[in-house]
DNA sequence: ATGTAGATCGTCTAGACAGCATGTC
DNA sequence: CTAGACGATCTACAT
């Protein structure tokens, strides 16, 4: 099938395809096709990795586009929405337009309503459908991509229950599900009424195969001789055999640890082989790397990096990653060492995939697990980049015979799990049962069971009774907090409704608020940092040794400041997340004390993007605690309030101010401050060579700061840096502020 | 006394979504 | 119910 033969499409878009070099459709797109997806009948995509799934998604898009409706895309990732939307762009051309939406990113322009075709989370389409957007009357279509993620516990039940919702309340919604190859892809198809496509087709060949000794044994039975020489890693040793054939190796490894050691030993393999224009460049990016943080892990990664290695893991600043990504695609960086982020992330294939570990620690099992063969399987699907690479090439490691075979069996000749719905546990069901009230979506605990009847958990269960039964104990938990009412059928109540449109869990935000009315006059920005970091939305720092008696001092020393009770010491599990919670609280004090972000790293044992990822969680916590504190009109909503822009801006309270000021951040607004402008009146009416000497003489920053502080005539030429307001570099290091520090700065500062 | 291979012990462990209103150095 | 890699420190023994 040609692209010339497709029909219900918009005008122009069978011949653009067939222009982009598309001759011929890949087997499983024109079974799709031959099914009906441009003809709106839904459809489960069971296929590899690269072998067309977008098209599929594509052309089901712009036929329900094409007769009228609107199109959803969901994807499992902030990074992929906007990658995929920026591929989508290309249909604008024929009358289209894409929107985007994500928790950090909403797409500009036109509202959401005005796009024709929008890419979000789950979590965001969840969100927009909790808050009344109205928009999803008009889709026609779905997609969501990576549907075997139904598998994950944390994450999963949002994609499921935002499908059968969308399925429910739109009649005859199309429904594309894109999914790996998993073992249960009838299921998934039966679950949403869908025609299904099931291939193991690829656009080009993958191998796959385990070394061992000296030789590599693929799954065709054959063995190639790949020796390891004395005193090196099987790893390098295979890392140099690809780089002898002019190929990239993807690494993946089960720590950050053995992601960062593993980078460390490859780069000496890697710098053999390196020309001094190589060496140049790469050089080039080891400088970006260590421009954007100057932390230990950047300064480690800036070293392998000139030396053609990488790591990448979640502890990188979002900088760092996509530099390691674009300087891999480049060819620059012949190979990367790599935790799960990059198997799931966005699109960076190599000649070469080395699972090196194939078990991972899980603290819940007590040891080492080993991977799923849809979560190897992922990994191997990196290996071989479509038109570039002859074939792919995906290995795993051993050093013992035993291992051998054993890895044959459990990986190479296994087939994949079957997806198994994980929606019948209590965190999941608390929130999306909430929020199937408070939208009036069920009024009643039958139209909530015969709901979730239309999730792929009650395709699959036989365990009659236990969905019922969990959403009896999950109906009583949120009427005991008060967040619904059940008297003649359910309602929720106005507390309730804003828990569900703040997306928060309703156990998060019952601790806020039973935390919030607790709080008095000696409580800190501490507390309040302590209370949302002790949530279950926070993801909790690990306890290292020593930490507990740090933090068990700490709390003693502090724990007026906190708002609630103290858990006893006895009580081990409590305790200790007691602790943990006051550890994401110190950081996130030290973060606000303006310490560098180098001496936060090393503090506490975390990388830059770990930083951002938790100062991003706790600002959108204390966003929710704002605001219900607001709703139930308690005293401490303004110091809420503070401890959020704090956190928001990471600056002491004398800077609130300033640091609103577009263009400044806590830098450039202790800059500032320190040259006598103490806020955005002072720097409105602020003298220019001061303005000018605090930001280091750049002036077109300063241009740029006082227009936005509303000075009336910013223009900075023929103006002179005063050398007295020019900061003291040294004194900058430290913000002096540590765990035990001044806290009190906002003690009584209640209204 | 000094050097060093090898045993022993202790430490530590993947990832990342969301509200709201706008922009770091 | 369950682990294992890595690095720091210690020990034994040769020189």
């Amino acid at each position: 099938m040609q692209p010339t033969d497709l029909t219900g499409l918009p005008d122009g878009v069978p011949e653009h395809l067939a222009e982009q070099g598309i001759e011929e459709l890949y087997p499983p797109q024109a079974e799709a096709v031959e099914k009906g997806v441009t003809d709106g009948e839904s459809l489960v995509a069971s296929v590899p990795t690269a072998s067309g799934k977008t098209l599929i998604a594509e052309l089901a898009m712009l036929a329900a586009i094409e007769r009228g409706g609107k199109a959803l895309y969901i994807v499992p990732l902030r990074a992929l929405a906007g990658e995929k939307a920026r591929e989508f762009e290309q249909f604008e051309r024929y009358g289209l337009s894409v929107g985007v939406s994500t928790g950090n990113y909403q797409s500009d322009g036109e509202r959401l309503a005005n796009n024709d075709l929008i890419v979000a989370t789950s979590e965001k389409v969840d969100s927009l459908v909790r808050n009344g957007a109205r928009w999803v009357d008009d889709l026609a279509c779905v997609v969501a991509d990576e549907v075997h993620l139904v598998d994950d516990a944390h994450r999963g039940p949002t994609l499921e229950v935002t499908l059968a919702k969308l399925r429910a309340r739109v009649p005859d919604l199309q429904t594309v599900a894109l999914s790996a190859t998993v073992g249960n892809a009838d299921e998934l198809a039966a679950w949403l009424d869908a025609e299904l496509v099931d291939s193991d087709w690829r656009p080009i060949d993958l191998r796959t195969g385990v070394h061992y000794g000296q030789a590599l044994h693929l799954d065709d039975g054959t063995t190639r001789e790949l020796p390891v020489e004395r005193g090196e890693a099987q790893t390098a040793a295979i890392v140099r055999d690809t780089l002898q054939d002019d190929g990239s190796t993807l690494v993946f490894v089960n720590s950050r640890r053995n992601a960062e050691g593993a980078a460390k030993r490859l780069a000496t393999v890697v710098a053999k082989e390196l020309t001094s224009g190589q060496r140049a460049e790469l050089a080039e990016v080891a400088e970006e790397i260590r421009a954007d943080s100057d932390t230990e892990t950047a300064e480690t990664l800036a070293s392998a990096v000139e030396r053609g290695a990488a790591f990448h893991h979640a502890g990188l600043s979002r900088t760092q990653r996509e530099l390691v990504e674009e300087a891999f695609r480049d060819r620059l960086v012949r190979t990367v060492c790599a935790t799960p982020t990059l198997a799931a992330g966005v699109n960076t294939p190599a000649r070469r995939v080395v699972v090196r570990d194939w078990q991972r620690y899980d603290g819940d099992s007590g040891g080492m697990k080993p991977l799923d063969v849809l979560e190897v399987h992922q990994m191997f699907g990196r290996a071989g980049r479509p038109g570039l690479d002859p074939y792919g090439e995906a290995v795993l490691v051993t050093d013992d015979h035993d291992g051998l075979e054993a890895l044959f069996d459990r990986y190479i000749y296994a087939d994949p799990e079957p997806v198994r719905s994980k929606l019948a546990a209590e965190p999941a069901l608390r929130t999306h049962v909430l929020a199937t009230v408070a939208t009036r979506f069920a009024t009643t605990r039958e139209e909530l069971l015969e709901f979730l009847d239309g999730t792929l958990y009650a395709e699959q269960t036989d365990e009659t009774g236990r969905l019922e039964q969990v959403t009896d104990d999950v109906l009583a938990y949120l009427d005991a907090n008060e967040f619904i009412e059940r008297d003649d059928g359910l309602r929720a109540t106005e507390t309730g409704e804003l828990v569900s449109r703040l997306y928060v869990d309703p156990m998060s935000a019952a601790e806020i608020i039973h935390g919030l009315r607790e709080a008095d006059a000696e409580t800190t920005p501490l507390g309040f940092y302590h209370l949302v970091s002790r949530t279950p939305d926070m993801y909790e720092l690990y306890l290292r040794s020593g930490d507990r008696e740090k933090y068990t001092e700490l709390l003693y020393e502090r724990e007026t400041e906190i708002p609630g009770s103290t858990p006893s010491e006895f009580s081990e599990g409590e305790f200790e997340d007691w602790l943990s919670a006051l550890k994401t609280a110190a950081l996130m004090e030290d973060w606000t004390e303006e310490l560098d972000e180098d001496r936060i790293a090393e503090r506490y044992g975390v990388g830059p993007g770990d930083i951002r990822g938790k100062t991003e969680t706790a600002e959108w916590l204390l966003g929710a605690a704002e605001r219900l504190a607001g709703e139930l009109d308690l005293d401490c909503t303004t110091a809420v309030r503070d401890a959020r822009k704090r956190v928001d801006y990471g600056v002491r309270e004398e800077l609130l101010d300033l640091a609103g000021v577009r263009g400044v951040g806590r830098k450039r607004a202790r800059r500032l401050y320190r040259a006598g402008i103490e806020d955005r009146s002072g720097l409105r009416n602020a003298e220019k060579p001061v303005v000018l000497g605090a930001l280091r003489g750049r002036r077109k920053t300063a241009e740029s700061v006082l227009a936005a502080a509303g000075h009336p005539d910013p223009e900075m030429d023929d103006v002179a840096a005063d050398p007295d307001a020019a900061p003291d570099e040294a004194e900058t290091t430290d913000g002096g502020g540590n765990a035990g520090g001044d806290g009190q700065a906002s003690l009584g500062d209640f209204e």
